[in-house]
DNA sequence: TGGGGTAAAAATATCGACAATATTTTCATT
DNA sequence: AATGAAAATATTGTCGATATTTTTACCCCA
């Protein structure tokens, strides 16, 4: 599963009832519709999506895979419920996955990729966050994701790619079922330097600025949770020390 | 999903068909029995499993939670595969995540967590890692994955631990398709030098002979793929360089 | 009032059949 | 003989019904 599948439910010729069903669920989780730990009843699923059962379970069962519903034997199907020791792990391993995938980004990273952050950049920039309802815009979400999937688009490990995007929506959509709003400008200014820094490839202050971004230096977490590697790997990382 | 799950299969009370053909389906193409690539045919999994379509078809879904399965629309699924460009990746990545996961295990890990470790040392050496008719013995390959399970079971992300196991699962089984064979006593003394450096609470030597243990230190792949990290993390990774 | 057990209701898991779609084979045409 | 269209076959994807299990409701009795 990589961002670029925000195109394959358009494809209706293709598309099986149960991807579509996939993707709708999916959206319709991280948007909120469905709280944290609610019971998803396949016949109020089929009824909501207007599909059979099978497409609905192949659907269920998809989206373990990115660890959006977690299901019991015999006793059916769940969203994930997130408490406030999953989301401090959930930050500490982004973290971790951040720097990784960062770093790795810059270090393969061609023209190609700068200009693609540059334009991904430029679409989030333009794009209101609220829109004129006070309402999240539902397309600034989009663009940035895709910008942060442009960020780090050269980073050579599909792995990495992956469980970066999984846990990229899983904190977005902590954020919003903890209804925390972000400043517009705050935003535009975090994520222009943000883009500065990768493009000046500079993985230090990438890193550092992607880190305070997710929250991982807010004064209330930060006691409890130390920074990433902090004096912890050598440069030399191998039998150097000790 | 975590180590745990090689129970579960058990419950025979509890288990619904399509978790269980998911553990055996598993075990199957972990164990080799499917080629890497092949198409899995529904009707034919139907027959292997005595089942019918419907625990088939749940059980390849929740495959490509642990991608050993791929899927695409209207064409089946079929067994990942996996060639020499991905492997090199596989390893890298394996190599990132074991050095988070490692540190983060030896940091938190209590005296439960140590003799724990002790314990699956020890079942591991008793265990004889060929039968006697020359097949790889799989209580070995149990006792190999309770043991590197042992050591990083005091990392407190699960996200992490899971990711980790996905990886080691993925690269055994490549191991077992390139039908590559490891001497008894080495595997033996290597183990045991990553148990002690686990324990002695080294992370650096700890890491690095897993490091090496995975491959990536051979020869042919060394020139290719760099250590992980080397030379690009500075012991004070944030905005001290630049 | 409250606890325990039983029956009814609801929900999940599974099956077998059918429809939609891919793949292969056949066959005519150049 | 090679190419391409069209029928034949195989396979996937979906549905509606059924069996099995869990949950809820209820009643009886202490």
């Amino acid at each position: 599963m990589d961002f670029s599948d925000d195109f394959k439910a358009s494809d209706s010729q293709s598309a099986t009832l149960a991807s579509t069903v996939f993707e709708r669920l999916r959206e319709d989780i991280l948007e909120g519709h469905f709280q944290p730990g609610e019971k998803l009843r396949i016949s109020a699923l089929e009824e909501r999506y207007e599909v059979g059962t099978s497409p609905i379970r192949e659907a269920l069962n998809r989206l373990m895979s990115i660890s959006l519903v977690q299901q019991v034997d015999r006793r059916g199907f769940r969203v994930l419920s997130m408490g406030a020791k999953d989301l401090v792990e959930l930050n500490r391993t982004r973290c971790w996955v951040n720097e990784i995938v960062i770093r790795e980004s810059i270090t393969h990273g061609d023209s190609v990729w700068e200009e693609a952050i540059v334009l991904a950049y430029h679409r989030l920039w333009r794009c209101p966050m609220l829109l004129p309802d006070g309402h999240v815009n539902r397309e600034w979400e989009l663009m940035h994701r895709r910008f942060h999937a442009s960020l780090i688009a050269a980073c050579p490990s599909r792995w990495m790619r992956d469980f970066h995007e999984v846990l990229f929506d899983r904190a977005d959509w902590a954020r919003r079922a903890s209804a925390r709003r972000i400043d517009q400008d705050r935003s535009i200014a975090e994520h222009g330097a943000i883009k500065d820094a990768v493009l000046s490839r500079n993985p230090v202050l990438a890193v550092h600025l992607l880190n305070e971004a997710i929250g991982l230096l807010d004064p209330d977490t930060l006691a409890s949770t130390p920074l990433v590697h902090q004096g912890n790997v050598p440069s030399q990382p191998i039998l150097q020390q000790e």
